[in-house]
RNA sequence: GGUCCCGUAGCCAAGUGGUUAGGCAACGGAUUGCAAAUCCGUCUACCCCAGUUCGAUUCUGGGCGGGACCUCCA
């Protein structure tokens, strides 16, 4: 069975049949480091983890590319009163605009880390690709499909028949939208720049195209430029977050295609918004969170990813700190199971005799329909709970734990949001006056010196360990 | 104003023209010296109206309600 994802720009869902046969090339709209990365952020990202290691699952290989956006995307889509965000950033704080941008692309890899994502093979910056989005510019006012005015390029949208292909945005509703700002040098209001000249901008190059003026590049071109060099002029898979859909997507359609002449993209996929508490996400509202704010309120990065990750991607996913208290309970749930396998596993607990073959291939399968049916990471993770019932109940032998352990980890290597294996046995790593007080405490109540066996638990419980009994003994946990 | 999405049991959330999704919470039980942790069990829903159908939560139309995008945003 292929892989069914659903292409924005068919509006229908499509198989994956990468152009060149076992290689999915994917490039997907990264931050523009201006700010520190929210959760929005990251639903997006996470997407697009979920995607590549899930295509890495069914056998393909991935050539993956993030871009990290670095200069050129403005406040407002236009020259007269757009401001970068580097620059806007670097008004407010007194840093500069490279150090902005250095700043929060160091703070967004952090949270990638956090995250556990699996960092693309490349992540150019916008600001190393200023020479190959001169010669796309080049090659665009060559062909007439590009003008300059005042040192400003613009590209000429009605040279482009296909300019609105994928938002279905029409010329009429544009201009009937009225929020396009008037610039007098546009010829048309949809004509999007792709070079800027602007004497008070910080981050500046001279034209990397024959006649030009020093300036600075339009965000969309950054994209069209960093893709064609790291990955050909035509790729099978371009995500985004919604928003990107218009107009920066339109937009890198027109440029690179009127460039190539060729389909740029196969699939375009997009993620949908998070909601937070019901509602779109703003700072205004109070609902705004940052990966560092969550964090910061004592969850940690597997429970975030794993509220990010449970919902599909085309569905609106109401994020709230419930729902984070909700992952954790299901990690545990899961990681609960794992632990005991490997404790019968490795002998510390008694085996039974049933191998869970049949359970271990069915589990396998229905996680891999339900994410081959365009990454439906509720479904998958409903085969993988429908799992844990079963496991939990077997009898299971050394035999069936491996086997059982093995479905946990291929599930782990798609979605990164159960954890690692868990040890069979935490209590070695417990502080060794811990393990004093649980031999005093075992020796108190093979006395039924209960008082005291309390009271050396209330001590152990204190320092952040919970005694759990066990039929085999007791041992000690992290809580 | 234009485009689009959604409305499933206490909450989150899959899916299907006729057979128990799943998670969380709650409750009951097992276990325990008592607990904790854990496990097992219970909890059977699909916004309203009309239509199509032997049969609709699932298809069609209408209504109501919520949300998103069209503007910087993932």
């Amino acid at each position: 069975m292929p892989i069914r994802l659903y292409n924005s720009l068919t509006r229908s869902l499509q198989d994956l049949e990468p152009r060149t046969p076992g290689v999915v090339t994917m490039y997907h709209c990264g931050p523009t480091v201006y700010s520190s990365p929210h959760i929005g952020n990251f639903r997006s990202f996470l997407f697009a983890d979920v995607l590549r290691r899930f295509v890495e699952d069914q056998g393909y290989r991935v050539q993956q590319v993030m871009n990290v956006t670095d200069v050129g995307h403005l406040t407002n889509d236009d020259i007269e009163s757009g401001e970068d965000k580097m620059e806007a950033a670097s008004r407010k704080t007194g840093l500069t605009a490279w150090d902005i941008a250095r700043k929060y692309e160091a703070e967004f890899h952090d949270c990638q880390h956090k995250l556990f994502v699996r960092l693309p093979h490349h992540m150019p910056r916008a600001t190393e690709y200023i020479a190959q989005m001169g010669a796309i510019i080049d090659d665009l006012l060559q062909k007439g499909v590009a003008y300059q005015t005042n040192g400003n390029v613009y590209f000429e949208v009605a040279r482009f028949p296909g300019y609105g292909k994928l938002s279905g945005k029409v010329l009429e509703e544009l201009e009937a939208g009225a929020r396009v700002a008037v610039n007098e040098e546009k010829k048309d209001p949809r004509d999007f720049a792709l070079w800027k000249v602007d004497p008070k901008h910080q981050m500046q190059w001279d034209a990397p195209f024959r006649s030009g003026v020093r300036g600075f590049p339009g965000w969309h071109i950054e994209c069209s430029a960093m893709s064609m060099q790291l990955l050909g002029p035509q790729i099978d898979v371009h995500t985004g977050g919604e928003d990107n859909m218009f107009p920066h997507h339109e937009c890198e359609i027109a440029q690179t295609e009127a460039h190539t002449g060729k389909p740029f993209v196969t699939i375009w996929m997009h993620a949908r918004h998070l909601l937070v508490d019901g509602t779109k996400m703003s700072k205004s509202l109070g609902n705004f969170f940052t990966v560092a704010d969550i964090l910061g309120k004592g969850y940690s990065g597997l429970e975030l990813r794993y509220a990010l990750v449970r919902v599909q991607y085309r569905q609106a996913l109401n994020f709230t700190l419930k729902g984070l208290d909700e992952a954790r309970a299901a990690i545990g749930r899961v990681q609960q199971c794992r632990q005991r396998l490997v404790r019968v596993r490795d002998g510390l607990e008694r085996a039974g005799a049933d191998d869970l073959a049949a359970a271990c291939t069915a589990a396998n399968d229905a996680f891999t329909a339900a994410m081959q049916d365009d990454l439906n990471v509720s479904g998958a993770l409903a085969a993988v709970f429908d799992f844990v019932a079963l496991a939990n109940k077997a009898p299971v032998s050394v035999t069936g734990a491996k086997a059982a352990l093995a479905v946990f980890a291929r599930a782990e290597d798609v979605l990164a949001c159960f954890g690692p294996e868990p040890k069979a046995d935490a209590t070695s790593d417990a502080p060794a006056e811990l393990l004093a007080l649980l031999e005093q405490r075992k020796a108190a109540k093979k006395n039924k010196d209960f008082a005291a066996a309390d009271r050396l638990r209330d001590q152990i419980a204190a320092a952040g360990w919970r005694i759990v009994d066990a039929p085999t003994g007791a041992r000690l946990e992290r809580t």
